[in-house]
DNA sequence: CCGCTATACTTGCGATGTCAACTATCTTAG
DNA sequence: CTAAGATAGTTGACATCGCAAGTATAGCGG
């Protein structure tokens, strides 16, 4: 719990000063720029991004105001509102993430080889609440 | 941060509900229960629990509320104020630390062996912000 | 002894997040 | 087709926490 914490202050600082995203917001909009379509339904989000239904809503708020993201109907199912990534939040989302796997390399590259990341990485995995994605690595389009 | 969400929704969930704990609540009585004398400046509890000194003085309105916790003057000092666990918040403290030891059980015993948990932990440490005081583990008055 | 700075603590405010309740829609059993 | 229940999403009330500002005290140089 220490160490989240510690790195907490870390990368969301330093996020949050540099570009003005909390670490949620940045990650919904990677799992934004990795979805289909750039477009996810908030369900899928809020579990994703460990977040209840209601705070999702409240992000996306936030991330609309500033146009980011946009929303999109369902065809077949006018429950669901899709959050849809706009031009100018990939934009953003690559600016961001620029500078966020910089810092990241700062924290973990200056302290850990990668066979022990890989050796944290596995372990903690275990903790997780089965039904979890796993992180996505590739080249949004 | 996917680890930490899921065991605090976990360890602390069980806090709640059988205790009405926060996870740091629970944090503070511990601190206490070990210091000497069972008092404690604001400012060390503050480092020692992670939060910041108005997270700590809020926090201690509600233990105090409780009887748990009270207040004590230093008398070189008139400027610190010193959280002292009373006997009832002693007693508190060993009721939910039994229930708690077992909950931190449940979650890491099934998953890590004693060398995995002895590896985690060591490679974790590193993350700290150096001058974080380590866990202490004996066993109080 | 007087100011100046540092420290201990509290408080107002805003940000973030959860829960419970509500609406709307979908699905399925009869 | 309809009633019952599941699912998607939003909203209001509330808890928690940090930051900035304020108060009070301590310590120190002149």
């Amino acid at each position: 719990m220490r160490a989240h914490a510690s790195l907490t202050r870390q990368l969301s600082g330093r996020l949050e000063t540099a570009h003005g995203l909390t670490l949620n917001d940045y990650d919904v909009l990677v799992q934004l720029a990795y979805a289909p379509d750039r477009q996810l339904r908030r369900v899928d989000l809020s579990r994703s991004v460990l977040l209840s239904p209601s705070g999702i809503t409240r992000l996306l708020d936030g991330l609309e105001r500033e146009g980011w993201v946009g929303k999109g109907q369902c065809a077949s199912d006018a429950r669901v509102t899709y959050a849809v990534l706009t031009d100018s939040g990939l934009a953003k989302f690559k600016a961001v993430r620029k500078t966020h796997l910089v810092d990241i390399e700062a924290v973990f590259g200056s302290r850990f080889s990668p066979e022990e990341l890989a050796t944290v990485s596995s372990l903690l995995g275990r903790l997780l609440d089965s039904e979890e994605p796993a992180a996505c690595l590739e080249e949004p389009a």
